[in-house]
DNA sequence: AAACCCTGCAACCGCTCTTAC
DNA sequence: GGTAAGAGCGGTTGCAGGGTT
């Protein structure tokens, strides 16, 4: 372990970059190339004495700051300018499931970099969604905070959701670091001039969906997630204090189990939101070929009447494991292009469209209907599916689109 | 016209992870 | 196995430019 370093130990310069500057630093690279440095192992250390070789004629740079400018700034394969709403809505979706992992959703947006994302959810989109009312960081309706006996009914079911959706985040990650060992080597030389050895979380994701069942890693909440499988797999209980470093819930309040993103091989998977119809709740059903339903919340204490799934279940396969590698191809979802079965992405889409566009007045009225709904005693079935779309989308957005990724 | 405020973004900082020795 | 240094990442800062008072 150790820092590079300091320009400032050594007098190198700081501070923006003049186009002289750039001009070398290109120069260079135009001579030297570039690309994954890590990936290329012993040209690394060459280029960084060239660095500082350069360093030394002319451009008091330290390598590090050259990488930067060149990363951020200098790469020809770079798309600057205003993100499309395309743009916008992956961000935000991807944000919704990866959190502040800016190089995983980077992988996501071809020619945009993570720096260039985070800047661009920092300064527009968290606002965005603040001003609509929906908290940047959880991603739910800031107005279910609301102290209402229907406010609770709807926390709880929010609640439910996250800590679904967190649960599937936290398997993703999971398997990001176990299987990115195991492809990095035969993935790094299709990785693109970025250089970068990222490896797309969600292809990851989706790989595994392809992948028969493994043990997870030893990484502290996967020990906890592994500890609730079995038991969720004989229709068992929750999860315990299963809690991500950057969850913003408490697992032990919502004691459930969310083995959403595991698919046995060539199983025809089901994810069921699945819901109580007597309370505001709701859980996930994976469901495969030998039809074991996973019904985490069956069990559960603070859901004792989870028994039946409803006419609200709401299903949809993955329908994707039999696919090979995605195609290159820009960032559309396969459910946009095909209209397969995957209606309700596009009102989603479209919904959301229509919020980014003008949120304000949505959002007044919507608010005003949720006061209407309340008053009639639905206003928890409008927030509960409300919220319910907005997770199953992002999760069948995520399902139908890694595979036109262009990282691959 | 000047001062102030706000916004956007490039760049830096500091940390962890990875790799080489 | 331990250590040093490179690579990568996310958070933060500081400045430039535009808008407002």
């Amino acid at each position: 372990m150790g820092r590079s370093p300091c320009c400032e130990k050594v007098g190198l310069k700081k501070g923006p970059w003049t186009p002289e500057e750039d001009q070398k630093l290109l120069a260079y690279i135009e001579e030297h190339g570039h690309g994954s440095w890590r990936a290329l192992p012993g040209k690394a250390g060459d280029v960084y004495r060239l660095f500082l070789a350069n360093y030394i004629c002319s451009l008091q740079r330290c390598g590090k700051s050259c990488r930067l400018r060149w990363t951020n700034y200098l790469r020809p394969d770079i798309k600057r300018g205003k993100f499309n709403l395309q743009e916008e809505q992956t961000i935000i979706q991807l944000h919704a499931l990866l959190g502040n992992r800016w190089s995983a959703i980077a992988t996501h947006l071809p020619k945009r970099t993570d720096n260039e994302i985070k800047n661009y959810w920092n300064t527009h989109l968290k606002k965005r969604l603040t001003k609509m009312g929906i908290d940047p960081v959880t991603h739910k309706p800031k107005s279910d905070t609301l102290s209402s006996v229907d406010g609770q009914c709807k926390n709880e079911a929010n609640l439910s959701h996250m800590a679904q959706w967190e649960s599937a985040r936290l398997e993703a990650e999971a398997r990001l670091v176990r299987e990115s060992k195991l492809r990095s080597n035969s993935f790094q030389h299709q990785l693109g001039s970025s250089g970068s050895a990222r490896v797309s979380v969600l292809a990851q994701l989706q790989n595994k969906m392809a992948a028969p069942l493994a043990a997870p890693p030893c990484l502290d909440v996967l020990k906890a997630w592994h500890g609730v499988w079995p038991k969720s797999a004989k229709g068992g209980v929750g999860a315990g204090d299963l809690e991500s470093p950057t969850s913003t819930l408490s697992f032990s309040e919502i004691a459930l189990s969310m083995p959403a993103v595991g698919f046995g091989e060539n199983s025809a998977a089901v994810i069921e939101f699945v819901r109580n119809p007597g309370t505001c709740e709701g859980g996930l059903v994976v469901k495969e070929e030998c039809e074991v339903e996973w019904k985490g919340l069956e069990k559960s204490t603070h859901f004792p009447e989870f028994k039946e799934r409803t006419e609200n279940s709401m299903s949809f396969t993955s329908g994707l494991h039999d696919m090979p590698f995605p195609v290159e191809g820009s960032w559309i979802s396969e459910s946009l292009r095909t209209g397969n079965g995957h209606e309700h992405v596009s009102n989603f889409i479209e919904g959301f469209t229509d919020l980014l566009l003008d949120n304000s007045d949505d959002r007044n009225s919507s608010d005003s209907s949720e006061d209407s709904d309340n008053a009639d005693g639905s206003g928890g079935d409008h927030i509960y599916e409300e919220n319910k779309n907005y997770w199953n989308d992002i999760l069948n957005l995520v399902n139908s689109s890694s595979f036109d990724s262009p990282v691959f």
